[in-house]
DNA sequence: AAAGCTATCAACCGCGCTAAT
DNA sequence: TATTAGCGCGGTTGATAGCTT
């Protein structure tokens, strides 16, 4: 069975958007707030299909998109965090205010990826091109980012973390001190520069995943989302053809309940990283609590 | 001035995931 | 439990601007 087409395509308009569309389309979300694609296009007025008004507010009419071309900083930040979690566009975008993932990754395929080939790096995986063909035998055949190790005994979840994080070496280390034998010095040498490496990235990096509220009380959130100039995008989603209603969020840790508090991966208790230099509360993710 | 080439980026496409039924 | 609808994501395409010859 075949998946049903997300639209009427032969009653919508494709390619550029007109102003008269993108003013249609803000007018729109402005009076009802972002959410329901699929009935919003009809709603609206519009001739388009519920992804592309999607898509055209999210990478261009929203009003909190940062314009312009990207400092050194976020060049910096970008390839760290691609580093950590390859293509995961969306993410890296998470981490990045006012950057949208498409533009991320748009800009990584012009720039970002030369960039690191000049400084003779390999984009997919970040290490010396030189040193691939010797350090890649373990990887996949396509040179893409490296499949994280599976390690026996290793629950889902633990591989799932892996796979955002990168390998978790505290495991990986268990795990090979376990069957230590066969490993010659060299490998272990090469194993510790790793571990190094990994360790690096997570000092220099602030990996907290965890969802919480920023640094207002529940009052303070409720309030701040009645007001005027709050955007419904943020605050309200799918809440077309209704009357707006607070939401209160919680605080919750990724990695207590994937088991890796206190590991690593996790500094919930640690002070934000000065190399984060956008508050802290951006960085966060939000949870709706079940009214 | 015109043709050809390259870089950029907005937009599209198809798939996977998840919640609802 | 199976099916469906809706959303979001990553990869790809195509239009266009800018540059070179």
């Amino acid at each position: 069975m075949g998946r049903s087409p997300c639209c009427e395509k032969a009653h919508t308009n494709k390619g550029a958007w007109t102003k008269e569309e993108d003013q249609r389309l803000i007018n729109y979300i402005r009076a009802h707030g972002e959410g329901c694609w699929r009935s919003l296009p009809k709603a609206a007025g519009l001739l388009r299909c519920g992804k592309s008004c999607r898509l055209r507010w999210i990478n261009y009419l929203r009003p909190d998109l940062k314009r312009g071309n990207f400092t050194e900083e976020e060049d910096e930040l970008i390839i760290k965090l691609h580093s950590l979690l390859g293509n995961k566009w969306s993410l890296i975008a998470g981490r990045l205010p006012g950057r949208t993932d498409n533009e991320i990754k748009n800009y990584w395929n012009t720039h970002i990826k030369r960039k690191l080939l000049s400084r003779g790096l390999d984009p997919q995986t970040h290490r010396p091109i030189n040193a691939n063909t010797k350090n890649n035998n373990n990887n996949n055949s396509s040179g893409s980012y490296p499949e994280p190790e599976i390690i026996n005994g290793s629950s889902s979840s633990q591989v799932k973390i892996e796979s955002i994080i990168g390998t978790d070496y505290s495991i990986k280390e268990a795990a090979t001190n376990s069957n230590s034998t066969g490993t010659t010095e060299e490998d272990q040498t090469q194993h510790q520069q790793q571990k190094l490496d990994h360790q690096q990235k997570f000092t220099e990096l602030n990996l907290d995943l965890s969802i919480s509220l920023p640094f207002q009380s529940h009052q303070e959130q409720v309030s701040a989302n009645y007001t005027a100039e709050s955007k419904p995008s943020q605050i309200f989603p799918c809440q077309v053809h209704s009357t707006p209603k607070p939401i209160i969020t919680q605080s919750v840790c990724l990695c207590y309940h994937l088991g890796f508090q206190r590991s690593e991966a996790c500094n919930c208790n640690q002070a934000m990283n000065p190399m984060m230099s956008i508050s802290n509360d951006l960085y966060r993710y939000y949870r709706p609590l079940d009214p």
